[in-house]
DNA sequence: TATGAATGAGTGTTCATTCAT
DNA sequence: GATGAATGAACACTCATTCAT
């Protein structure tokens, strides 16, 4: 999935020079930061500029707007880390280590790039193009892991009474809302072995592996 | 819990007429109607006073700002509604059934109010306000299913190893979250009934209780 | 010169009940107290109503606007009191003392209605109206005190080369400056007796009055 | 004295193209005008910008509000000319002279510029910022001709008894409120010789000064 | 490319005043 | 007379975006 049809399209000019390249870097840098300290609404054009050292109508040379700019800092982030992902279910390994271990990298990564997490759940509810966006990426993620829970029923390692897309966008939700709260929100105080240890017996539950 | 220390406070009129309570109130109502149909940050003052058939000034006779309307709409959902609750698990009930009973119960009633509950979510994203009472609210719901969660623990129904706190929000994370999905984004393309049973399932085996 | 020629014209109702003279007498009090308090461009109407008590409409049933009310809080000043005067300059009196009992006699009552004062010296640079009259005042009694330095001339007494208009406006501005600013501006530190020693000493030797 | 000490803090951008320096002063221009035509509370920004020829959010650029644009205004006058002021009273001149130079430079300097003068007398009254600053000018006049008067005292030349700042400020007081009534509110046919003249005399006779 | 001044549409908010009850 | 809810004109101010230099 190419990005261009992931993100709101960017109509901004591609940076010809070397000049214009780090001036773009400079900016999408800026953006982060001051969305992180600021948040999405209240971030200003002019405080990005301000904040990456050029004058106001630079930005526009590189960023079409506000939505434009935001994507750009969220590409940084790539796709692969935006949800719990069963990589590698092979056949032969054993089905509670890999859970376990897709938990433990996601949370790892949630809790290094929370800010921005915690930025993408807020624009999402605020601008549509992002929404979408984000939805479509659950989805995607939703069918891979729904794929690996089928696998994991063919070989009878798993309840087969699930539905398995709604099993895998379930767990899947209650990985990264838990990442939220904890990382975003800073609620409770447990610590991120306890969460990877907590939601993987969850999981190994609710579907039904057997600890044997 | 009185309003006041779950909402943000309120400074605007108390109306002490008869007209005045039927204005306040239909400015509730067109406040609600503009929210659900542009979003909080898209409705402006003067569409709700136009909604509500009355002139701009009159919003502010009951409402200090936008977020003052929205918690009065809110108000109306009472906080019974915003969470699943294992209610009434009685020590002779099924457990089961209670949970299943719980589920069915949260994703009726979040249905019927998929609008404003989206808005929840929207406004939880951008008021710091309200993103603290709802904050609040999960803990508070979290500590109480957690209780029941110890309860079947220590009648041997579920899983010992699980620290109930965790659980409970987790598991009430997954639920609210996929009614999200489902009700406000609308995502996929489950009925309820399948909701309702691959969620419960998903409970039923996350906590180890035995389907006798 | 009647009131009503001196001051805005006051369209209200004139109380006919002893009831509404009551209203109308805590109106009054109350505009005074919050003009001191909040000065008359940050007085509102609705925070006069609330501090005599009664409801917002009924300001208007006895003034039919701020000014208005105003100009019945002045109205409790009485104009006497608004310059210092030469009294009673008869030709067998010390001119010295006379002079004397005039200023300390207005410095006194400027002192007890300092706050009231300053509003006046406020809603003159405001309102035309007030501007108006407050000018009349300043030129009656400009009048006056040249009539009587003219006397003090005609009596060999004063410097008769003094045009007695311009003298006695000139006078009559250093003594309201001087209490302006040291009971309104609260400037300086001078006693009241300290500013009615100097005064006095400027005045006699201003007027070329010989102290035998 | 610097100008931020004296006057009311001033935080929009300071031009730094020509263009941006010829802006800012065609909308200085322009707020005194418009407030010279309607007065500080009736002059609207939005006039002010019109005035200029510039759009309404360009005023923004230069001045945060209408008391910014006010002290702009008025730092034009200087703060040398807002007050009569002995100066240069060496010890060998005629002080009569000195004085009578002094009161006429004042009135000179007032009369041309007697609408600003008005309006500073009104923002005085209506902004506590520009208050302050007027009396710590006033006083700042006050002490060094206190300083003049004493100097005379010593020389022999004026009235020992006289408390020099009371009299200071009261002389000075008694000069700029005859300039105000005369030019500001054009009360009475005085001429400014005659001004001159007659409270030059006062000055004279109030200080005690023989004239040899 | 970079600059930064200029633009101007868009809306919240106040509060004196009116008037139905 | 008293009430207090309703009115609505009026204006300041922001900030994304443009564009001449």
């Amino acid at each position: 999935m190419s990005r261009s049809s992931a993100l709101p399209a960017h109509t901004g000019l591609a940076p010809t020079s070397a000049r214009g390249t780090r001036t773009r870097e400079a900016l999408i840098q800026a953006a982060r930061r001051v969305f992180e300290r600021d948040g999405f609404l209240d971030a200003r054009i002019t405080d990005i500029s301000a904040e990456a050292g050029v004058a106001a109508g630079s930005f526009y040379t590189y960023f079409t707007s506000k939505d434009d700019a935001f994507a750009a800092v969220i590409e940084q982030l790539g796709e692969e880390m935006l949800h719990p992902r069963l990589r590698e279910l092979a056949d032969r390994d054993d089905p509670v280590q890999v859970i376990e271990a897709a938990n433990r990298a996601y949370l790892v990564v949630y809790r290094r790039n929370a800010k921005l997490m915690g930025l993408m759940e807020q624009v999402s509810q605020i601008n549509e193009d992002f929404r979408r966006v984000r939805l479509g990426r659950t989805r995607g993620f939703g069918r891979r892991n729904a794929h690996a829970i089928a696998r994991l029923q063919a070989r009878g390692l798993a309840d087969p009474e699930l539905d398995p897309l709604l099993t895998a966008h379930a767990l899947g939700a209650m990985v990264s809302r838990m990442a939220y709260l904890r990382y975003v929100q800073r609620s409770g105080s447990a610590s991120g072995e306890e969460l990877v240890t907590t939601l993987t017996r969850l999981w190994v539950g609710a579907l039904g592996i057997s600890r044997s």
